[in-house]
This record gives C-alpha cells, sequence and structure tokens, in this order.
DNA sequence: GATGAATGAGCGTTCATTCAT
DNA sequence: AATGAATGAACGCTCATTCAT
C-alpha cells in the first residue's frame, strides 16, 4: 500500500511537477482518501523524503548501470561514464531531480543522516571511481580527498543540470553542446587524457 | 515607493526564502495595504522579475568590483576573482541568489531577452576574462567558443553554490574546503597554473 | 449537508438577489467554513448548476400540480392553469427564477444537456397540452413544431415575468392587470376563446 | 469628455459585457485616471443609468427608422416592422440590451421616473402603432388600455430576446426560426391578418 | 480638469492537516 | 485499514471608492 501511494506520487510528479504534487490531489489519484495517506505517512515532509529516497534509488540503478557497461576499461572512461549517466538522468528525469536536489521544504535539515544513505551511496560510486583514477593517473600527482573530490566533480554535475532545467541558460547557447563540453572538461579535470586538443 | 517595496521583499526573501514570499505578507511587512502593490507591479510575476533584476544588479557590482581590484594582473588572477566573487555572493545572499538562478515560476521563459539584459552581462564578464585568458595562455591551444566556455564556468560554480544553499552536502565534507577547492579546480581548468600540484 | 448548504443558498438568494451570493457568505450563513462547501460543490459553478436543479423541480411540482388541479377538464383550461402557475412561480421566487433563466455566468452552455433535463421535462409540460389544444381546437387548422411552439409560450411568459421582476415596467402600468392581461393573450394566441371581446 | 468616457464604456460593453466592466479597466481604457471618472459621474451606478440612456437612444434611431421605412403602409405592417426592429436591435446588442432590460444593480429603483424618459418614448412607438391597429381592425372590436397593451407586446419580445440572449433554448430548437415565429404571433394577436393558417 | 497614492472588503479557490467513526 | 466531514490559514487578485495635491 505504501508503495502503491510512492507510485501514484511518482507518476504525479513526472507528469505534473512536485509544485503541483498536494496530498489532496495524491490521494484522488490513487482513489482513497487524503486521511488514508495520513495513516502511512506521518505528514508531506515524510512524503517528501520517501520521494527522494525512490529518485536517488532509480539515481542509483542509473549510474550503477553505466559502471556495469564499462567494467575492465580504464578508470577515466569509467568516470566519463558516470559523469554521463547523471547529467542524462538529471535532464530527463526533472521533476525527481527537483526533489532529490533542489528543493528546499523548510524542514529540511542538512543531509539527515538517516535518511539520505543512498544519496550517499550515489556519492560513493564517485568517489570510488576517483579513486581508481587517482591510482591509474601519473600525469599529476595529487593527493586525493576522494570524499571531497567526488562532491566537486558532484557539483559541477549538478551546475549544469539544475542550470538547464531551471531554464537559466541564454537562448543562443546550443545546449546539448553545453552539456556536452561541461561533461568533457568536469572529466579532464580529474582524468586528463594527453590528446586534450 | 516602488523601490521601499523591493527593499522589502528583499529583506522577506533574504528572511524566509522565496516559497514563503506572499503578496499579502509582503504587504504588511511595509505597512501598506496589499492592493498598493499592485499599484506598483501588475503581478507576483512582475515582481519576481523586479527582484531578478535588482539581484543581478548587485551581483554586477560585486563582480565589477572584484574585477577592478585586480586591473592589470594577469588573466588567471582575474578569472580566478571573479569566480571566487560569484560564488561569495552565492552563499551570501541565499535568497537572491535562488530567484536569480533557481526559482521557476511557472511563467519563466527560457531567458526571457527584454528581462535579463544584466544577466547575460554578468555572463559576458567572465566571457571576456575568458577570451583573455585564450590569449595569454600557452600551455594548452584552444579554439574557445567563449559565450559556451562562459556559460560552462557559471554552471560550474552555480553547481557549488546552490548544492550548498540547498543543503545538500554531506555533514562530513567541509564546506569551506570544498568552496575553495571546486572553485580553484575551475579556475585551473581554464586557466592552468603550472606549479598545481 | 448537501442540503443543508443548498436550503441554505437558497434563502440567501431569495434575500439578496444571484449577484451576491458568494462562497463565503454561504459558509457564513450556514455556520460552516468555506472549506466545507468546497468539500460538496466542486465550484460555485457546480453549485450554481445544483442550484437551478433544485429551482427547475420546484417549478415542476408547481406546474404538475396546475395540472393536476384541472385533471379532465378542456385543453384551453388546462394551458390557462399552466401559464398562470408558471408566471404566479416566477413572480413569487424572483431569485430562483433569476438562476434558473437570467443569470448568465461565463460557464454556461447554450442549454447542457445533460445538466438541464428537468427544464425539458417543464417545457415538456407545456409542449404535451398544447398537442391536446391542436387536436381539440377546430378554429384555425395549424400544423404545430410543439417544441417551438412550446418554446414561444414560455418565452412571452418568461417576458412578463423578467420585466416585472426586473423592475423595468413602468410605473403608471398596474402590474396585476398587465399579468392578468399579457397571459390571457398568451393562451388566447394558441386556444382561442370564441367569446374573447 | 463626458461623451469620450461613454463612449469608451460603450465599446467596452460590446466587446466584453456588462459584468466585466469597471471603472479601472474603464478608466484605463480611455488612457486617464479613474478618479478622472469620478468627475464626471458620481458612481458607477451614475455611469450605469448614462448608459442605460445610451442604449435607449440608440433602439430609439432603429425603432424609428423602421417605421419611418414604412410610412403610409397600413397599421399591421408597421406594427410588424416595429418588432422585428426591436428584437434584432436585442440579439444583435446583447450587451447593451443587458444593461437597459435585465442588469439589476441593487441601487435600480422601479423605473426612477427622470432617468427613463426616453424608454417611454420608445414604449410610445408601440402604443401609437398599437392605436392605430385598434382603428384599423375590424376583426376584433377591443377596449384598448394602450399603454398596457404596448407593455404587453414589449414583454413578449422582450421574453424571446432575453431568453436567446441567456441561452436558454433547447439546442434542438431552431432560433431563427422560433424568433421569426415568435414576433408573426406577437403581431398576429394585436393584428390577425386573415390568411393566418 | 486631472492625478497618483492608497484603501478595506471581498472574490473563488487550495492547502496540509485533524478527528470521530 | 480506511473514511467523510471539517477546518483555519493562506493564496493571488480585483473591486469601487476616497483624498490630498
Amino acid at each position: 500500500m505504501r508503495s502503491r501511494i510512492l507510485d501514484s506520487a511518482t507518476r504525479m510528479l513526472v507528469d505534473s511537477g512536485y509544485a503541483s504534487l498536494s496530498m489532496r490531489k495524491l490521494a484522488q489519484a490513487i482513489g482513497y482518501s487524503a486521511t488514508t495517506i495520513y495513516h502511512h505517512f506521518d505528514s508531506k515532509d515524510d512524503l517528501f523524503h520517501a520521494l527522494v529516497e525512490e529518485g536517488m534509488s532509480r539515481l542509483s540503478d542509473v549510474l550503477r548501470e553505466a559502471l556495469a557497461a564499462c567494467t575492465g576499461t580504464e578508470s577515466g572512461v569509467r568516470l566519463r561514464s558516470l559523469c554521463h549517466a547523471y547529467v542524462t538522468f538529471g535532464l530527463q528525469n526533472p521533476e525527481y531531480y527537483e526533489v532529490m536536489f533542489v528543493a528546499a521544504p523548510p524542514s529540511l535539515e542538512r543531509f539527515p543522516i538517516d535518511k539520505y544513505r543512498r544519496a550517499r551511496g550515489n556519492l560513493d560510486l564517485f568517489a570510488t571511481v576517483l579513486a581508481d583514477v587517482a591510482v591509474e593517473t601519473k600525469h599529476r600527482a595529487r593527493p586525493l580527498d576522494t570524499r571531497r573530490d567526488a562532491t566537486t566533480i558532484w557539483a559541477m554535475l549538478h551546475g549544469i543540470v539544475s542550470l538547464v532545467n531551471a531554464r537559466r541558460v541564454d537562448r543562443r547557447v546550443d545546449i546539448d553542446g553545453l552539456v556536452g563540453d561541461s561533461v568533457a572538461r568536469v572529466v579532464d579535470m580529474y582524468a586528463p587524457s594527453d590528446v586534450m586538443p
């Protein structure tokens, strides 16, 4: 039942955005009364966190798939694949992305430990690959604080995604080109290729 | 009078965030009736755009100041100064920052040409310095699409700012370190220093 | 409960007219919160239609009663009775009358089929009696489009009622006399009596 | 100036209906401030009455024209012409018609003597022709209270016009046919033609 | 003759939430 | 496990009108 609610919330989210997701509409959508939802979620806030988890889980799937698709290749390739998957997910699931990384309900604590385990899991994927990169790369010796570095990469990818989703990019800039270039730069920043022009 | 409203809206914005800025509260805050606001702004949308412009203008001041403070220095330094100023502004004026770059009122078109002239002005500051960098840098010859490159840098800085402001950064990551490192990476990406460790 | 709302809306309607019937006032009048009304009616429009139906239903009762009171008499008498009942209802329930036949909310389509079944029912009463009249009358043979003819009669009765209710009749004209004469003329038009002076 | 306001109010009326005619919009439409209107009209009510007069005047023109077009013909023809003109005016100027004969601002007294002189003038046109009809007609001797009879005719014509304008006529009834038939019946009621089938 | 500034009251509607059943 | 009834607060916005200038 809990999952049926979440499923429907998910669908509404994707269809019409987070701003217009209300408990009443949600209740109506699943064909139960609004009160019923409160039997399964303490508050809208609670539901919000559940949605974040759902989104994180989906993102996790996407990222792991991307990694699996290039097992055995050199770390730079894997990093690129990871970044590409992240950005693609963000651009293709803007509503989810908003809940996960943009929306700021007043209640939201800074990264509540018990709620965002999967979020950290995703960050760890980046950290792991980054560690590999550090080992393989001879170009520049770097002492790595992998968690911080992973966060840096994440922030940069997040910058592109959120700017594009928020429709803040100048009309004259080609978005595909921008995204491609940005990802390339980010990857190159940590896993520089010799042939970078 | 128009400016008194904007001033107060500004203050409310900084205090309690964009989501909870309502015409009524604003009116109450300035001690006038709600109708009076509509005397000066056609709609909440209109007010929103005015706020964006105000924010852009302030950001513009900050950026120009930062540039002025290092006239004559080499382009890499100026780029660093610009980036640092941008991020600092974003972190110190989180609510303005949200209106300018995060908030997504349904009405917002992709970068409405007539409204965001100053926004483009700010972007141009980055573009100009980037062009200088391109000239001075011998390390790697790069054909520059300065507008796209400026947007890329902007996106990355925006990523850090918005992630931190949205309180999405893992508790265990030191924010000052993260910000400093990120900015350094971004700058180094376009204006690489030989001594980068 | 639904009916309690309608009852009160009815009373307000009769007291102060349709134009000044607002959801809030209605709520206050019944001693419930405004939201509660929305629990039972989707919108003001919905309520409007319910009121129309209620009015139509009452009118229907009145008309049927009038017919029942003269079963077995000749058709001309029955037509007269019907017309008289209609006009009397309209003059005695001016606010209901306005909702049913005058008020023009922007949403109103031309005679929405699914909503106004009872309205058509009332028209059919006229049509039926008219058909009888056509059979019995030998004075003038007329091919009858009963629906159109019923509508014509209705329109004429409506003209008197609405003009009087809208207070547009010249002060010097006696209203009772006007009404009586008008009804007589309308009846005579379709069921002419030989003795009409 | 007064007339410039009225002109604009007229245009707004025809364009967008009485319900949406507000002092503010009107002021905006004529390019003056709202306060200016209050220099020329004491209140919205005052303006309302002026509009009624304007409408009455236009209707008067139309009716007189219709009469002028058939000077010298027999009274039945003139009556028919008058009725036809009235109905046509009502159907073609629904917004004016509403202000003149339907709208019921709370303030409206029953036929305020000083305001509606022209309205009575229009009614007198009917009364005059009816008097002629009474003289010419030999079919049925009738003692005429011409004012009452004129009002009766007016009421019936008004019934058709207002019902059609309020969109209350059943979808399955052809409106042109209904109107034509109704007018014919009304005329025939007072000026019966021998050949009426 | 005209204005800008300002207002209080009201509009229909939506929100997250609670409570007795 | 689920419901129907109910709520107070808030939303953006429009209204006719007034007043000092």
